[in-house]
DNA sequence: GTCTATATTTCGATAGAC
DNA sequence: GTCTATCGAAATATAGAC
């Protein structure tokens, strides 16, 4: 009789995923994932090919997850209040797991077309609010300027004083402006 | 006679920042720092302190090296013109030296105000452009925008097809049109 | 599929002679 | 200040028994 599955592969990516924020990218270690998932770390790679590989799977999933996130953001109909639940769950989700958040726009697997569970959510509310000739142009800006601005302040970069969160209304008002359809 | 210099610390961070270049983050060892300026790698630790040493003062250049870039980005005189202009310059540098620029808004230091050579001159055009009572806030638009755009286009997000540059363009004429003094 | 045991490699950092 | 020599530690990954 074989020996029964003591562990899978979703439980390998999530606890990684848990490591990741927890003790950050260098504390992702097979071992510290072994011990996690309750077994010895070379029966991790049975499932998982390398760390890279592990460490792909883990941005995929993130990445999954933040499409879910936007996709559930609300939507109220008016196109300006939407892009605003929209980027507030995007800021909200960077926050709850930044290190996560930080692999998505990280150095990347060439050929990879791991964005797509985000980006449809985002597309919607861009065409809604600058119509759909400028949806791309629309969604690229938003997104830019989001993952910008999180970045910066998980980095810590807004150090000049000032109010942070009033730096964010301001941005999301002003860029619904612009971007919005005259 | 004691043992003449054989290098420098200048010299020691310059060879990091080419490293860091063209090898990566992973690529840049001690060993390889000390081949490079052609010393051996004990002699490095009587200018440097650790790599995570190491990797701050190259932080701390590039970023000296970004200010420098965007002070010298022009002035006509015209805000709008100023703002494209250095805005322009942001990503030409960003392009340049992608691993280095990565490191400006990563993981950071706890208490260290390493941004300051790079912001004046931001703070400067946005000031012009938004009025002083906003500059603050829109200096940071500005940056969050033109630091998310230049991560996704160096990651690779950029790829729904559609013309980056015009998406570019797109970002800089809303966000200034919404960042002017009305 | 899981285990023990280990190969391999690499790297950061230190000690101490000159 | 630079060198040789080496420590020490860690981590990825593989081999082969059960």
């Amino acid at each position: 009789m074989p020996t029964p599955d003591r562990t899978s592969l979703a439980e390998i990516v999530e606890a990684g995923r848990d490591i990741l924020e927890s003790a950050g990218a260098a504390g992702l270690t097979m071992q510290a994932v072994a011990v996690r998932v309750g077994v010895r770390a070379p029966s991790l790679y049975k499932r998982v090919r390398s760390r890279d590989d592990l460490l792909a799977l883990i941005t995929a999933a993130t990445v999954r997850d933040l499409g879910t996130r936007l996709a559930a953001a609300g939507s109220t109909g008016d196109p300006r209040q939407d892009v605003a639940l929209l980027i507030r769950a995007f800021r909200a989700y960077a926050h709850e797991r930044p290190i996560g958040y930080g692999l998505i726009f990280g150095p990347v697997q060439p050929g990879t077309d791991y964005l797509g569970p985000a980006v449809e959510p985002v597309l919607r509310v861009a065409a809604a609010l600058a119509g759909p000739e400028h949806a791309l142009e629309a969604a690229r800006t938003l997104t830019a300027w989001a993952h910008g601005f999180v970045t910066m302040e998980l980095a810590g970069a807004f150090n000049l004083g000032g109010d942070v969160e009033a730096a964010f209304t301001f941005g999301v008002d002003r860029l619904i402006d612009a971007l919005a359809d005259h």
